[in-house]
DNA sequence: CGCTTTTGACCAGCGC
DNA sequence: GCGCTGGTCAAAAGCG
């Protein structure tokens, strides 16, 4: 891979731009579970902050027919990079037609493993057998991946409320993490989102959120006129322009509001200016969540994350 | 009682 | 084919 920012782990820059979906980066090398050597992802997938996933589609226009951002669109047919890629969308096949519906949402295919219930136990052989055979046939059906979107969020809770109800489906050790990685559901009814939280092994304050799919109802507390959609609504991010998707990240996202937000502030405005008012049954954890958030402005940790080239916060 | 979390087992995909 | 790993299931336990 050309790479003219090799030193810098976290950023790997293609420089085949003809499609936007080539704006590859790979997660900090420092985060365990996501291994950069092997999962490259796109930045777009890797937006700091705590946005809910809604609100991301909604502000990146990421319906399943958007031509426009094909934002974290890899043909699985060639990219097979690893089984994890946190940015792996699916996609599959139609790739090399371009920007056209893009990422698709295919979830009536997809969950062949939303599943065969394995009920009865062991009935011998032939259930055995049977089960064998359906496996062989469901296998050469590819299972398409919902788009993702990953956060790092600094945090002492693992699980940060953004609105939507989620159940815990599962939980797991990560490989040279003392930290394990939790699954989580939504708990809307034939809502197939999922998400994943897991801990940096090397800096604890920092909690990933990986969101997967994409809600099909609306959010238990609507977010009218939350932080996140403000933030994302910034046209000159959103319009349209011949940039290059990454461009307009570094240039739009970052400039505008990195430097003056720190991940912090931005969970902060959200919590304190929207959810206390729409969720009032959660206003005691909301608050004892704002709490534990550090009110520090330690934004050098988030800044060694980012490629080397983005707008860097002023020293005052 | 209903919902959520925990946790061991199971499954699928991948690399060797 | 085998082993490893990530992801999911589902029974049991916990909780309000």
């Amino acid at each position: 891979m050309a790479n003219e920012n090799n030193h810098n782990p976290f950023y790997q820059h293609n420089h085949h731009d003809d499609e936007l979906n080539n704006s590859n980066f790979s997660f900090p090398q420092n985060f365990q579970g996501f291994d950069p050597s092997s999962h490259s992802t796109n930045f777009t997938d890797y937006l700091h902050g705590s946005m809910d996933y809604n609100t991301l589609s909604k502000a990146f226009d990421l319906s399943c027919s958007s031509s426009e951002m094909n934002i974290s669109s890899i043909d699985d047919n060639n990219t097979k990079k690893s089984s994890v890629g946190i940015s792996e969308t699916l996609n599959s096949s139609e790739s090399s037609s371009s920007n056209e519906a893009v990422i698709q949402e295919d979830s009536t295919k997809s969950n062949k493993k939303d599943k065969q219930p394995k009920l009865g136990c062991e009935d011998g052989d032939d259930e055995k057998s049977k089960k064998e055979k359906e496996n062989k046939t469901k296998k050469k059906e590819k299972k398409p991946k919902e788009p993702r979107f990953a956060f790092l969020t600094k945090s002492e809770i693992d699980h940060l409320e953004d609105g939507y109800r989620w159940r815990k489906y599962g939980q797991k050790a990560v490989k040279n993490s003392p930290y394990p990685r939790s699954y989580y559901r939504c708990t809307s009814q034939k809502c197939i989102v999922k998400k994943r939280v897991e801990r940096s092994y090397q800096d604890p304050t920092i909690v990933m959120t990986t969101y997967e799919g994409q809600h099909n109802h609306h959010c238990p507390a609507t977010l009218r006129g939350n932080a996140s959609s403000m933030l994302f609504s910034s046209p000159s991010l959103f319009a349209p322009t011949s940039m290059g998707l990454e461009q307009r990240l570094h240039q739009d996202f970052l400039a505008q509001f990195l430097p003056s937000y720190t991940q912090n502030d931005i969970q902060q405005q959200m919590f304190h200016q929207n959810l206390p008012q729409i969720l009032p049954h959660h206003q005691q954890q909301q608050q004892q969540q704002q709490q534990q958030f550090q009110h520090h402005h330690d934004y050098g940790l988030l800044q060694d994350l980012l490629p080397s080239s983005f707008p860097r916060k002023q020293e005052p």
